[in-house]
DNA sequence: TCTACATTAAACCAATCGGTTATTTAACCG
DNA sequence: CGGTTAAATAACCGATTGGTTTAATGTAGA
């Protein structure tokens, strides 16, 4: 999926996977036991895994006939700070204060139409499309 | 997709989506504007608002025949506490430190200090650990 | 009122997702 | 060796995703 940060977001937009993960911030553990808590089967756990594997978010071990996953939260880090530029926008205060200042900035409602020579990099030829 | 985090996560998990929340955290603007610096289809980007407005990362107005966006930062706060609760894990200096510093001050329970989930902290316990 | 414009809706498509069952791999143990 | 256990793979399925093109909707303005 590209960029690590949309494989960091998507494995965490699955409730299972964050449990899984909140059970690896408890210690390392097997798949059997991670799957214990899930009405489902073990494939299907062992997809999740993948999934955040994949996402880096887990490492795996070898031991015997088991496959310890441990958590490794590095990516987090990343999600963690892209979050951290909206922080002020849901400071409610600021948040207020910004819709006003931006109001006074950009008055959308005014006369201005952005006059019809547009860019639009490929644009595909609509039908009535006449500039 | 179930609950608001896992909506959350799963807008943020686009790239394109991620920019047009950049964008509007710089001021509320139309849909053609922030279509502009993408390469794909108007309905595409209107598909991916979709997609931000059921999460409640934006919300829309209407002003004509504009229907500007806005952002909606709320969503973000449970979002990052989320992931917060990992944030030690990701700062394992600060971990050791924390460790160092509640050892200076408890100096006499030196045998078991509690440091709740420390990784290694429980060791596994397959049934057929017969070592 | 007619036309242009901004946006959404509809219908479609390929790829991915989240799950299943059945099978396979790999290691242990008696 | 044969049996059991842990886990992954394969093959399949329906729903969702991210995109497309075409068509419809609603508003502004000459």
């Amino acid at each position: 999926m590209q960029d690590q940060l949309s494989n960091t977001f998507a494995a965490l937009a699955d409730p299972t996977r964050r449990a899984i993960l909140a059970r690896l911030a408890m210690g390392e553990t097997s798949v059997t036991e991670l799957a214990q808590p899930f009405e489902m089967s073990m494939p299907a756990v062992s997809k999740h895994l993948k999934v955040l594997e994949r996402a880096g978010l887990i490492a795996r071990g070898r031991e015997a006939q088991w496959r310890p996953c441990r958590l490794d939260a590095g990516p987090l880090k990343d999600a963690a700070g892209w979050i951290d530029a909206y922080r002020r926008f849901w400071a409610p205060y600021v948040d207020a204060l910004e819709r006003h200042l931006d109001r006074m900035s950009h008055p959308l409602s005014a006369k201005r139409k952005p006059s019809s020579t547009r860019r639009s990099a490929n644009r595909r030829n609509h039908k009535g499309e006449t500039k």
